[in-house]
DNA sequence: CGCCTTTGTGAAATCGTTTTCACGCCTTTT
DNA sequence: AAAAGGCGTGAAAACGATTTCACAAAGGCG
């Protein structure tokens, strides 16, 4: 019980301050009844121990651990990074930690992801999508953990949304290369297996550009996950199609840099020849040249309101269950008005 | 004490398995003394009631958290986020969870960080640099938290390090551009204060360039934070100095960029008036044009390998304390023998 | 065939807090 | 002047697991 050993426990506050645990629990906890002599006690023989609580102790005992959970697919992609630095610098601000877990973008593995931030007592878990296994999210209702949906804006009976919409934006970015007179289109989608968004995407932008009387049989779409390499494969395919497109969206910046970088390689000008339109208005859509027209998502945002969601009490929580952030049109250089 | 409310204790399944207490916790921690048919009752009847063990009680009586804490500048920087995503995706393999911090660079606000990592009671800590406030690591050491530095080489007494030597990788850059003929060089360094290794390397160019006769007070350096306009402006002061120099370092791919940004911009030709490398070698190394010759960090293994320090066993930790990775130069387009 | 391990099990103590309850004192109200 | 309430405090129970200890049964050995 030697007090060096590991450092001070409540207890021995309690002795060096001369009154119960019960009091310096309260000292601790900015109980007002405390008298004023008696708190300036504790505090100083606190901070002169060292003391530093035992968050497990008070966890069991009081059932709150002012922990939270993040299962996003990966934290090498910037659109997830920087959701997650903003989520966390928040939650920071009041004390709560944040647990990171990437689940590959595999439903299953997000599974075991969440048993494990179960196990450790998260009180809110932040998910990405709207795509997980109902285990998943009956082990959280189960378990009464509250939990929120990022990058889309459909919250569901037990689940918040903290996003946007992905049809809707996948719609924006038909209308305006629509409108840029374009009539051949081509997409390089994010793989939408187990994945809304970039499924939403897609469908946005076909439904949008079948209003316009192209038949989505008529669009060819690739699939890559989010690297350059992808994007250019994906981009070469297209390109080599005898019905080459003169507009192709991208569902990330990523992949439209991939393009991008193709087209130079193979001296296909761009907008000139093909318009190329990216998703998220990452840092790199300005080091493409040209630099990349794109939609903006406010992935820092997300994160933030995401965190005044999970912060906020259970009756303000109602109100703020499902909150659709705005998309945003960044026009640069890599689309232009189709040539005839 | 409803089973349904919040879930299943240990005790219930005791019940449920008809033993005790003591004996579902050994099946559930795999200790082998146990009958192979009460293992089993034990295990369904886990499994029917959706047990999921209480974290906080497990640590409070074992004194193990399986926590792991990191604090890191920033996510919203692909160097500190793709490590962070090794560390995460090999700590969870063994069930270790991470919570992770960010300082923003700042020290103190890492000391705050650093006592709420404490009070969760992790049982390590993955630090980035060797520059931090002595009271942090005095924290570490009285509660016998294990620590180590990342993106640094140099170990101390009782903190590991699984990294590289900024000072060698800043003279790497240095002999390169020797050797391809400059004399004229400048350096665009990332902040330098409370940062060990955007000092380091700073120095590191400056040592080797001066080895070869070149005063460091002929050697502008300029610093700016780790983004694109920083890297324009900074390139900017330096092109508008008299003494133009034909070579720049930079601390960092996006000071990098940013500084190719602004010489296209300003039609000044890279590489052929000036040479620019940079540092990380990220995914936008690829995406400058010119391509950017960098040197490459490798930010997961360093994830990964301070995961494997952590997660070895206190024996094991003494062969691993100090780890040096190597730093690769990648030649691309943006540096050239200099012009006569 | 007794003695000594080994194996499997349960009862009870324990980890370090928070929370409930009760108590005494002082003030206010009737 | 008695009753009622508020305030500050401490004793003890509780949170849900793990761990120690004790003990019975079974197996090995001389």
């Amino acid at each position: 019980m030697d007090i060096e050993d590991g450092g001070a426990k409540l207890i021995d506050v309690a002795r060096l301050a001369n009154c119960s645990p019960a009091t310096v629990s309260r000292v601790l906890n900015g109980n007002p009844n405390v008298n004023e002599v008696v708190r300036d006690r504790v505090v100083r023989a606190a901070r002169d121990l060292g003391y530093v609580p035992n968050g497990s102790a008070r966890a069991l005992r009081s059932t709150r651990t002012r922990l939270v959970g993040a299962i996003i697919p990966t934290l090498d992609h910037a659109i997830y990074a920087t959701m997650v630095d903003g989520l966390q610098a928040r939650l920071s601000e009041k004390d709560v930690s944040l647990i990171i877990n990437t689940s590959g973008y595999d439903i299953d593995h997000e599974y075991e992801q969440a048993r494990l931030l179960v196990e450790r007592g998260v009180e809110s878990v932040v998910l990405v999508g709207s795509t997980h296994r109902p285990a998943t999210l009956a082990m959280f209702e189960q378990k009464r953990i509250n939990y929120v949906y990022t990058y889309t804006s459909k919250a569901t009976e037990a689940g918040a949304a903290v996003g946007f919409d992905n049809e809707k934006a996948g719609r924006t970015a038909a209308r305006y290369l629509l409108d840029l007179g374009h009539t051949k289109f081509a997409m390089i989608a994010g793989i939408t297996q187990d994945n809304d968004r970039a499924a939403g995407r897609r469908d946005g932008f076909l439904n949008e550009l079948e209003r316009s009387g192209i038949d989505q049989g008529m669009v060819p779409v690739v699939e890559g996950a989010y690297r350059l390499d992808d994007g250019r494969t994906c981009m070469q395919r297209l390109m080599d199609d005898v019905r080459r497109p003169t507009a192709v969206f991208c569902g990330s910046d990523i992949l439209a840099a991939g393009a991008i970088k193709y087209c130079h390689a193979e001296g296909i000008a761009v907008p000139k020849e093909v318009s190329v339109v990216g998703f998220d208005n990452l840092e790199i859509a300005e080091l493409t040249s040209p630099e990349l027209t794109t939609l903006e998502v406010p992935a820092r945002d997300m994160g933030r309101i995401a965190a005044d969601y999970i912060l906020a009490s259970p009756s303000q929580r109602l109100h703020l269950r499902q909150r659709e952030l705005a998309i945003r049109l960044i026009v640069r250089g890599s689309t232009a008005v189709v040539r005839r």
